[in-house]
RNA sequence: CGGGGUAUAGCGCAGUCUGGUAGCGCGGAAGUUUUGGGUACUUCAGGUCGCAGGUUCGAAUCCUGCUGCCCCGACCA
């Protein structure tokens, strides 16, 4: 893609409005733009970015056997009334009046809509356990919205939800989404650590909180060193099988945000030298809440003796669009963002020092073309303008590779390839600078980028 | 929702106190120059001064009301 035909406003200062550096890398960079206070328009390389994040939630939700559906934003206040809600839920719901009078209000969340939609499907324990889970845009009327993506009003959230007929299911179901968002948030370099937190009038042990260390995170979290170390579910984790081990294993080390902590807890579990207090961006959460919809809006199922029970219930949320704030604070530098390579906007910058050169043309040519072909996105920046720009806007914006084309190299022959991250670059022939992608897609594809988990 | 700010060109700001018809830097356009880490210079374009009302011969500037946005706190995926 030819960055003049490409859409990418950079911003050279930094906005006054923007406070974290996250907000800010992604203004420079041209990901978003404000449109109100918690609302923004997701601008080119910031979609990118949005779309592959989805892509890698979808992928590790539907490999743990969930099924994806879509719900609208809107929903019946009368839905929401069904199990109470719509009077308990306060300000930071959005309601909304139509030409007929009609109630309506944008989505906080979707348990209502969601547990309407299983009961009218659901009638038998032969039809469960089922999780269903979308990914769609989220209203809450936040008081005081702030850094920028990571706590708009309107978010895009990967929102999930299980049905079993007991508990003992219902647990099952837990540790199938348990084990898929230690995958999800690997795969895209990040170290999300499940958190115990807060689980509300229901009580039990089944909520956790996925949280990001970062030291812009806006809770305080504390956690024992060897979590960070835990190893990831591989790619084939047998999600029909019993997966209690492995959510065992990264619960038993203490880890819990501040709302929970126990300071006297954690310095008699943890030797003092493994104790990490930092700061965490809640980047997910899994909760097991029963029968608090199902049993108000009687969806209930029968079981194998006959008699009728409301289903067992959890709800699994990612919030797929503070991702992208928790992801540069997690990556990055004084010269901007370093995306991982999974959910990179695209995969090399490539970069011709000297446009209007014939050889410096030509190798940018063939090189744009031969990857494109291969199904690498190159982002070629063939603008008119000094080599020094060009390397500014490249490690702004953050791709993992640039490819830097100018007539020096060209002179013997080659090209000089950077990796963003390492900042390594080596000097390789224009064949091999192309060669090194080999593979690169089908990689890309099946999901295998994985690096700079941090 | 309490408290505090702020609103002037695409972005960042000055001008407001003391009323006289708007300016700087960056960015943009044209050109010369330069050419491997944001080159220098020249020229040009670009603003209903947040909105509404008022005072005045005259309002970015003074008064009243409203709105947006930002920050601190409480709240929150």
């Amino acid at each position: 893609m030819p960055r003049a035909r490409f859409f990418l406003p950079i911003l050279r200062d930094n906005p006054k409005e923007a406070e974290i550096l996250s907000h800010r890398l992604m203004l420079r960079a041209g990901m978003v733009r404000q449109e109100a206070a918690g609302i923004y328009s997701w601008l080119p390389l910031g979609l990118r970015v949005l779309r592959r994040i989805e892509a890698i939630v979808r992928e590790e939700m539907d490999r743990a056997g969930a099924i994806e559906v879509l719900m609208p934003t809107l929903q019946l206040a009368d839905l929401w009334r069904e199990s109470g809600r719509y009077d308990a839920y306060g300000p930071e719901m959005l309601r909304i009046t139509d030409r007929h009078k009609r109630e309506l209000l944008y989505g906080p969340t979707n348990e209502e809509m969601i547990t309407a939609i299983a009961r009218s499907g659901v009638r038998s324990y032969r039809d469960l356990p089922k999780t269903l889970y979308q990914i769609q845009w989220k209203f809450r009327d936040e008081q005081r919205p702030r850094f920028g993506v990571m706590r708009g009003r309107e978010f895009l959230m990967k929102d999930a939800y299980s049905f079993d007929v007991d508990e003992a299911g219902a647990k099952l179901s837990y540790n199938r989404m348990f084990v898929a968002y230690l995958r999800t948030f690997a795969r895209m370099g990040l170290t999300a650590i499940p958190m115990r937190a807060e689980t509300g009038p229901i009580g039990g042990d089944l909520s956790h909180e996925f949280i990001v260390l970062a030291e812009t995170g806006e809770s305080a979290v504390y956690v024992d060193r060897d979590v960070l170390s835990l190893p990831i579910p591989a790619e084939d984790v047998d999600y029909a099988g019993d997966l209690s081990s492995i959510v065992e294993q990264w619960t038993t080390l203490y880890a819990a945000t501040e709302d929970v902590h126990d300071a006297a807890r954690f310095e008699r579990e943890t030797p003092a030298e493994k104790r990490v207090a930092t700061r965490g961006i809640e980047v997910g959460q899994v909760f097991f809440f029963g029968a608090k919809y199902t049993e108000p809006m009687k969806m209930l199922i029968a079981g194998p003796d006959g008699a009728d029970r409301p289903a067992q219930c959890g709800s699994y949320g990612i919030g797929v669009s503070r991702l992208l704030g928790a992801l540069i604070e997690a990556s990055h530098d004084e010269a901007g963002i370093i995306w991982p390579k999974s959910v990179a906007p695209f995969d090399a910058a490539l970069l011709n020092l000297k446009v209007g050169d014939a050889a410096t043309d030509a190798a940018c040519f063939k090189i744009e073309h031969q990857l494109t072909a291969a199904g690498v996105e190159v982002l070629y920046d063939e603008s008119d303008g000094r080599p020094g720009e060009k390397f500014a806007r490249a490690d702004l914006i953050g791709l993992p590779t640039q490819i830097i084309v100018g007539p020096k190299g060209l002179a013997s022959g080659t090209v000089e390839v950077k990796d963003r991250r390492t900042g390594a670059r080596e000097t390789v022939s224009v064949d091999s600078a192309i060669g090194r992608f080999a593979g690169f897609t089908d990689a890309k594809r099946r999901g295998l980028l994985r690096e700079g988990r941090s």
